[in-house]
RNA sequence: UUGGAAGGGUGGAGGAUCGCUUCCGGCGCAAGCCGGGGGAGGAAAGUCCGAACUCCGCAGGGCGCGAUGCCGCGUAACUUCCGCUCAUGGCGGGGGAUACACGCGGGAGGAGGGCUGGAAGGCCUUUCGACGGACAGUGCCACAGAAAAUUAGACCGCCAUCAGCUUCGGCCGGUGGUAAGGGUGAAAAGGUGGGGUAAGAGCCCACCGCUCCAAGAGUAAUCGCGGAGGCACGGAAAACCCCAUCGGGUGCAAGGCCAAAUAGGAAACCGAGGAGUUGCCCGCUUCGCGUCCCCGCUCAACGGGGCAGGUUUCGGGUAUUGGCUGCUUAGACAAAUGAUCCUCUCCGCCCGCAAGGGUGCAGACAAAAUUCGGCUUACAGCCCUUCCAAAAUC
RNA sequence: GCGCGUGUAGCUCAAUUGGAUAGAGUGACGGCCUCCGAAGCCGCAGGUUGUGGGUUCAACUCCCGCCACGCGCA
């Protein structure tokens, strides 16, 4: 991606977490903050790496559905804002009780909300 | 018409933008980009059954283990053929095979209700229905009760007789007969009525029930006109068990292929036997053995110990073992099928006489993980069928 | 995905071959004791035996279906 084409708003698989050491690595190593319906851990990368991002849904959340739609807002909400990050980061969600019974436009401000409380917001 | 219960069906439609996943075509050295197509359910769930498929095993026999148990019909993935389609393992149709998974129907049987009858019983209806065997055997039936399962059982009572007492009404005791009555119990060893008798008793008779034979009906389970027998056979096998039938184990974390790496630890056992075979035994198959080292003795045999090897168990390992395949026209592996918005209808609630307006996330349950069939459980709203209740009308 | 197992008082466990009031410790509550508390002693309550059916005269126990929880796998 050069930096004349327009943004775009993907969510490819270099874009995930997968292995469990980077969850590990990234919930011990990085900093946490609790924020409504969501707790995030975010580790700082290399400048020119990709920002990556993990979603954990336990089982106490709910039945496979619920967890799904947690996984999906979640995941949603990171998908617009990637542009939005100041630095390029390992970033592990954890969905809490709360997410279940909001629309996305809540998780939305919530997820803006720890990035600004973060600091990892651009200058907007 | 309203409300409730049970069963069955259905489980929104169209579009825009931004994304995810997979296939096909094109462009590109590549990363990737462009165009087109596919992308959750009736239960995908619980993992409760059965089957396909997989690998291991399979000369055979005995013991054991598990499941199933009335009758008839039917059904999947699978296989085969035909047609359609640019094409495919796709779609449509036909034939064949398997299921002691299951579905439908029928029949014994149990329970409730109604009718009839003096009663026993009979008939109708609703509902349940894991439904071989209780003379193959072993055991169980608490408490209560005199007696609880095989020559059943005399507590009260009834009857006879003997002795005693008597206020002549009877009373008490012994012996014997008696299962009609009382009482206990879930159950007291056919029932009701009559005869009979000292009192009683299928002791005898009628009806009912039961057992056996049996015309006939039905594919069958089974029903049963009619006849015979005084009656033999309590319950429970969802106690052990017996009989019949079926079942080898294993489960896609099965299994196969490729590449990388040296991490490959500990314990026990094996010395002529080990391993496999369904849990055990026989037997069988296969690998091995008649000595590699040390000690006890000079050697061998025998005994003890050990190296290599083999087997088993434990431990480590998902933060190094990884990838492909199995695997699919949905086909993942931190796990796709989404987010935002518009329009239309469905339905609920609120406002309104009405037209209409507002509001609620199309609003319930619940998301594939080898495939197929079934069972069970969850489910908003709407539609259909049956039943029940209330109101109104005839 | 596949395969196992367990549910009894608030907690930890019993209950014989099915037999009647489901028992024990601990905890809770009340009382005694003490100036007060602890310990001790006495008393009392607490159970739809996870749940719904079935078999049986009778079910914690036997059988079947659900629910909840836990464990194992390469």
């Amino acid at each position: 991606m050069t930096e004349s084409a327009p943004l775009r708003f993907t969510f490819g698989r270099e874009q995930r977490l997968k292995q469990a050491r980077d969850f590990s690595r990234t919930r011990q190593e990085g900093r946490r903050l609790v924020c409504g319906c969501l707790i995030a851990n975010w580790r700082v990368l290399p400048p020119e790496a990709t920002a990556r991002l993990g979603i954990i849904t336990t089982k106490k959340l709910g039945n496979a559905v619920v967890r799904a739609r947690a996984r999906r807002l979640l995941r949603e909400a990171f998908r617009r804002h990637q542009h939005d990050f100041n630095q390029p980061v390992d970033l592990v969600l954890v969905a809490q009780r709360g997410i279940l019974e909001k629309g996305f436009a809540t998780v939305e401000r919530d997820f803006m909300t720890a990035l600004r409380r973060a600091g990892l917001t651009k200058a907007v």
